[in-house]
RNA sequence: GAGGUUGUAGCUCAGUUGGUUAGAGCGUCUGAUUGUGGUUCAGAAGGUCGUGGGUUCGAGACCCAUCAUCCUCCCCA
């Protein structure tokens, strides 16, 4: 058979690895430095922690895993029963128990609600793993993906949204990608509901109005006829996304369309308040990136009950690079009332695109092994494996060439795996205690005493 | 789930209205060069033309199916 892996996963070499790995530790470095503690969870969740979480759609693309022992002959009756249920669309224990997570957040909750009696709150937590999604995989989409999660769980404090904008603006910074932060409340969107149509309809219209700038405004209206709006309540989504000008200028329009409301005008007085506490500290920082009100940001996540957060890189066509909010109940879903919550997550796979595209990746995380041993005969190997051991047991990536070989495929095998010195030693230096060492890219080459190069190559 | 693109050497791709033995560049290997790479020169290896059927005297090319791929929509990171 032909060697082949599933459709939307990937190989990752060493040159993509050392890269996807330069994210990830600058997302580590910068979530503990807010107090952020790592956690992981297994790659796979039973089945029903999952279902429901994420809205019919996200159901759909649940990556569920096949029961193990279903040929099993005495319970073969059961298993049809639970099939035929299967297939009209109805996922069951009987067919699958587990299923691989589909995002960091959910596990998350289960493990708050699993923990509660021993965490401390506030809860901070970081999660940085892969997570599988049944998608049809295209550009900046994949079927596993990495996900870096920060979460706070067990506060209410706006302290946690102007932290987490600031989280977003110093990876980005020193990650040297140029982000727009847009930020939007929920509640907002639902004091716009409850004036077109009432709180149900809210997931349709901010679904709709999700949409603005993918395909405009007509068909946007259209959208919003077609799920039973009034012409009156689409005029006045019209209006409500038509509100355009600075931060302030948005949110004093807001303030005179929702006065009655006292839902829209917590969700108005939320936004104020991060974005003045934000701005009065990123103009002490050395980044400009700003926090953009954004009336059209919606976010699918049906959890999401008050911020919500979504990142995207300018200058790059890509999707969302990150994105996040707060919920006041995830862990009730659980059974667990009353523990309110706000996170991020970061895009990973698409930053590494994003930057791929950018050419932002500096040069210097490429360097692997620091010296290549040029092999020169048995005898030499033995000599040359005691100076490896020394330069090793000093921090010093080296290698010896595996076997006695023409000059030419070693230097070969050096310039391939991008190592930037080469040292010959062969029976005349063993002699003299010497060592021939040649920088590859200048091509200089200078000879010197063994203890030398033990210190030399260390810097 | 719906629609479309592409599939030829390790990689990037040519391949004429269907016509003899399917090509190029890069890479790999060998030699010129037995302790000094990148340049040059000479040579070599490497292909079930994604897979299976069909049309035809004849298919890499045309038709059908299938698989893979990339893209768009839906939805999302």
């Amino acid at each position: 058979m032909k060697p082949s892996i599933p459709q939307g996963t990937r190989d990752f070499s060493a040159a993509v690895l050392r890269k996807r790995n330069f994210i990830l530790q600058t997302i580590r470095s910068v979530f503990e430095t807010y107090g952020f503690e790592p956690l992981e969870t297994p790659a796979m969740e039973n089945t029903e922690t999952l279902m429901g979480k994420y809205g019919e759609e996200g159901d759909k693309l649940i990556f569920k895993i096949l029961n193990n022992g279903l040929n099993n002959p005495d319970k073969r009756e059961a298993v049809i029963q639970d099939f035929n249920a299967v297939l009209e669309g109805k996922t069951n224990k009987g067919i699958t128990e587990r299923a691989l997570r589909y995002d960091l957040t959910i596990p998350f909750a289960r493990y708050v609600a699993m923990n509660q009696g021993q965490l401390s709150f506030p809860f901070k937590r970081y999660q940085m793993q892969p997570v599988w999604r049944a998608d049809r995989p295209q550009r900046g989409r994949y079927r596993e993906f990495w996900q870096c999660d920060a979460d706070v769980a067990g506060s209410a404090a706006l302290l946690h949204e102007v932290e987490l904008s600031l989280i977003y603006t110093n990876v980005f910074n020193k990650l040297n990608v140029p982000v727009e932060i847009h930020i939007n409340n929920r509640k907002i969107l639902g004091a716009l509901a409850a004036v077109c149509g009432g709180e149900d309809m809210m997931m349709d219209i901010t679904i709709a109005i999700d949409k603005l700038d993918k395909i405009g405004m007509e068909k946007v209206k259209d959208e919003l006829i077609g799920k039973g709006l009034s012409m009156e309540q689409v005029d006045a989504v019209e209006s409500f996304i038509s509100i355009a000008g600075s931060n302030e200028d948005k949110l004093q329009q807001l303030e005179d369309m929702f006065s009655h409301l006292p839902l829209g005008k917590e969700g108005i007085n939320e936004l104020r308040t991060i974005l003045g506490s934000f701005n009065a500290i990123q103009g002490t920082g050395s980044s400009d990136t700003q926090l953009m009100v954004d009336l059209s940001l919606a976010r699918g996540l049906n959890y999401y009950t008050g911020t919500i957060f979504e990142v995207k890189a300018l200058g790059v066509q890509m999707g969302s690079i990150g994105g996040g909010g707060r919920y006041d109940d995830l862990t009730g879903l659980f059974g667990v009332k009353g523990i309110a919550g706000v996170g991020i997550s970061f895009g990973v796979d698409r930053i590494y695109d994003v930057m791929e595209e950018l050419n932002a990746f500096p040069e210097s995380i490429q360097k692997g092994t620091t010296a290549l041993f040029f092999n020169t005969g048995m005898d030499e190997q033995q000599h040359i494996l005691g100076i490896a051991e020394n330069l090793r047991s000093k921090g010093i990536s080296c290698e010896i060439y595996h076997e006695q070989a023409k000059f030419e495929k070693q230097f070969k095998y050096a310039e391939r795996k991008n190592i930037p010195f080469v040292v010959i030693i062969g029976s005349k230096e063993i002699e003299a205690g010497t060592a021939l060492v040649k920088e590859l890219v200048s091509g200089t080459q200078t000879e010197m005493n063994v203890d030398e190069l033990l210190k030399g190559l260390g810097k």
